[in-house]
DNA sequence: GGTGAAAGCTCTTCACA
DNA sequence: TGTGAAGAGCTTTCACC
């Protein structure tokens, strides 16, 4: 159950920002910085969870450390009508892409994908992209050098 | 300190996707999933956090629930030398800016924003992006929709 | 919504294997 | 590297405001 239209105050602000930062943070230690009981905050946090704000959280991996060295680009356009998501969530349903979005353009979809090396990408495209239906084109962009990579949303 | 050339095990693999997918699970947990002692899971867990594997953790937030509905990709054609990462610095300098990336190509820097809706795009791209010397152009995607939005890397 | 006390777990250290 | 025991510290509940 996700409730956006919810005002947050500036005590949930002030916990997101500190979760988004250190998602292994204590509730006591939130509860210090905010001089609340621990009581308050974990009630608040749990109400975070249940209206779909804080959607999980998650652990930040080093790519090469797991042999996941090649960041790539792939801009497909695709024969889906509008609000028809059928290669979209093919798209989304193999593991090493990490984001589809439907952009506005000439292209359908812009994915992002990472894998171990050219050769892996070219086996996924071969092996999965190829196979999905009604994709028209693609076009790939690799990634040479990650300046940043975040998620983090600036909380204002 | 970052030592990626190190070989995990499978013990380490199951840790690192058990974090990754929830990062807020409990050394216990996670040593009853393994059939470990905590006390040895805590020590696997602080050295993946040393070499650099763990970099930290984050909570995953609803965009919408904190008024950052609108994404956009912007590709920049910069005049940066080979190496020089002067403008890409600048970039990942504005909290708006959730990636920036070197790709090969025409374009030189693929940015990656999250903004409150198109007036505060046009602001960003007038007040912070055209302040940054060195760039020569600027071509702006804005996403539609997200149909899939992760960091999640595939452990394999 | 928030507080504070209490019980139950979890974390963390350390001696030992 | 891993285990198990022990103390410290954290989480969670609950009565009360």
């Amino acid at each position: 159950m996700v409730q956006t239209d919810t005002v947050l105050n500036d005590v949930d602000k002030a916990i997101l920002r500190l979760m988004q930062d250190d998602a292994r943070i204590t509730n006591v230690a939130i509860s210090k910085k905010l001089k609340m009981a621990p009581s308050a905050v974990l009630e608040r946090v749990r109400k975070l969870e249940e209206r779909g704000i804080i959607r999980g959280y998650t652990a930040n991996l080093d790519p090469a450390a797991l042999n996941k060295e090649l960041l790539a680009f792939i801009f497909i356009k695709s024969a889906d009508g509008f609000g028809c998501d059928t290669s979209a969530k093919a798209f989304a349903a193999i593991p090493e892409v990490q984001e589809v979005h439907n952009i506005a353009g000439d292209d359908c979809y812009l994915v992002k994908v990472r894998v171990a090396n050219t050769q892996a990408l070219m086996e996924l495209r071969r092996k999965r992209f190829s196979k999905i239906a009604n994709i028209l084109s693609m076009r790939t962009t690799i990634v040479m050098e990650t300046v940043k990579e975040t998620q983090t949303i600036s909380i204002t």
